[in-house]
DNA sequence: CAGAGTTAGGCGAACGTTCGCCTTCGCTGG
DNA sequence: CCAGCGAAGGCGAACGTTCGCCTAACTCTG
């Protein structure tokens, strides 16, 4: 069915391996009458080389492996675009698994290596803790990851999280605020302990406390982060500024505080985190700390080729993140 | 590196070929004990087939490609994802290959073509027009597409578009507006003309009509919606709501209409399409018709695994779609 | 004109499988 | 006692490449 290099061949009168150097692009091998005659021959007959035959003479199959957590999330889905992009770019095709409730890590990583990729892309941080994906990564497979991996140090990429907390804080402290509340993510993951620490070391600098019932934890999502700013003003009603550990549950935050009643940002501040594409369209527009996702997947692509080909790479790898400042914060109107 | 079938035989005293049969679990072909022995030898050296090998004599890849849209667009992303898990459910995985400015269709198809996908699943509105992507994928491999493809005639699951347009158009006259504008999506684009003939018959149908000065052409984008809105408004202060063609759209025009001073939905109706996550999470709530995107994913891998597997499949299915009244509706003010 | 060098292309082997046919051997039944 | 059979496993071939070495025929050079 497909057109295979014996085609070509017969069709130039050549041997098949000489129509292989050839259409491999090796230069001088052959006369150029030749070399044209095999060319032509490829084109008419519409030859696309097999690249399971190749792989398994050359050991190699140009491909890299991703395991990702489900993209209905945002900066999942960020970046792996960006990663897919960039590997295609240094002409890596991507394999995608996502892994879910029923498709657990070792089955996945078990069929990239089936597959026989290059190398692991893991944008997974909900298995950060998996027993399960260390083992099946431990191994010589060069593997870049945004997170942590149970078990195994492989090289990261990421963003600065403790920054990310202490900008927040800054921002809000420098407006005036001093009851500050925050909501964060799953407190298991290791990016909200880093964060945590930025805030509070923030404003411990300024000589402000964190109580306990200003810090509200969720799950990421909308609605999570929704009822966890209603519970937030529950415990404490009196708090002017709230800190949220993604965009996505800052959305979720907004409205809850719009359902209260809350004029925003005048009664309440909101600072969000990630700088998700829809962040300057909420009404009020969201000042939140931008996170990198599209430069960390390209830097993990490209470190991840890098290694593939024999480089070494540094084991950290640290993005700025930014401030961005929108319409939902403003001065606490106590001041 | 990898250990091989010989390897395996090797430890277990029996030809490769023996081992084969044992690993891929044709039964009673051993006896219970070499088996046994086989079995064991090839957990302790740890070995994982080699799918290239394997893909090359069996002439299948167990693979299947996907062409899709840059996934920064939720809808893409949330395609993309129901599919690959859906494949992935079925023994297949994804080789994904998203489009954009600066690689043309052509080479990613053929790129997919070179791994010997079994089929491909293509979910790019945007290339609708695109003469190369329908000469790459004339041929006899399985394609499963999610938009009409130039030039070749491929099975398609996709929604009722038309529906949609009537759905949205009726909910409003039955709210009692009648000068209604929309925002539409780039007129290029299949799917806004069947959504147009949609919401057209039904304004007719209730004795309405659609002046030019109430459409306005948009992007898809947050910032096309936010734009469209504002010009909409400025070419006819008049209309009392707005059918926008996408939810991401809506939002921009939420924020639009906000910064204009009107109140919502009270002033001014909105309807989305999609439903996208977030919709319920706008302020107001946004009313949408809701896209079964992930069904429209996860049905298209099934029929494309389907197809592959030699069954017929039907050329044409239609996702019915539904209309979800939030809160950014409301009859007109005037009534 | 002999020998060396160069150019053009042939050719065998290997990559790791699957598949189907073949061989060997021990039993069984008539 | 021997034909025949079933069970257990061996084995050759093929899949479509790449790679490196080999050969044959020219072309110089002195």
């Amino acid at each position: 069915m497909y057109v295979s290099l014996r085609d070509v061949a017969a069709r130039s009168g050549v041997s098949f391996q000489t129509a292989s150097k050839v259409l491999n692009g090796r230069p001088g091998v052959v006369s150029p009458a030749t070399r044209e005659r095999i060319l032509r021959a490829a084109a008419e007959l519409g030859y696309v080389p097999n690249a399971m035959a190749r792989g398994l003479v050359r050991k190699t199959s140009v491909t890299v492996g991703v395991v990702a957590d489900d993209f209905s999330d945002l900066a999942v889905s960020q970046f792996v675009r960006a990663a897919q992009r960039a590997a295609a770019g240094r002409g890596h095709a991507a394999l995608i698994s996502s892994v879910h409730a029923d498709i657990d890590a070792e089955l996945a990583v078990r069929k990239l290596l089936e597959y026989r990729v290059d190398g692991i892309l893991v944008a997974a941080p909900s298995l950060e803790d998996d027993p399960g994906l260390g083992v099946a990564l431990r191994g010589p497979l060069p593997v870049v990851s945004i997170n942590r991996i149970h078990g195994v140090d492989v090289p990261m990429v990421g963003s600065d999280h403790r920054a990310t907390g202490e900008l927040a804080a800054e921002h809000l402290l420098g407006l005036g605020h001093r009851r500050i509340g925050t909501v964060t993510g799953p407190s298991t993951r290791h990016v909200v302990g880093s964060r945590m620490r930025g805030f509070r070391s923030a404003l411990r600098a300024a000589g402000r406390s964190l109580p306990e019932r200003r810090v509200v934890e969720a799950d990421w999502t909308y609605e999570g982060g929704w009822a966890a700013a209603h519970r937030l003003l529950d415990a404490d009603p009196s708090v002017t500024a709230v800190f949220v550990h993604n965009d996505t549950m800052a959305m979720g935050a907004l409205k809850a505080l719009h359902e209260r009643g809350l004029r925003l940002p005048t009664d309440c501040s909101v600072v969000g985190c990630d700088d998700l594409s829809f962040a300057g369209y909420l009404v009020p527009a969201l000042t939140t700390v931008r996170v990198p996702f599209q430069e960390t997947g390209e830097r993990a692509a490209m470190l991840l080729v890098d290694r593939i080909g024999g480089k070494r790479i540094p084991a950290r790898n640290l993005l700025p993140v930014e401030l961005v400042v929108r319409e939902s914060t403003c001065p606490p109107l106590s001041s």
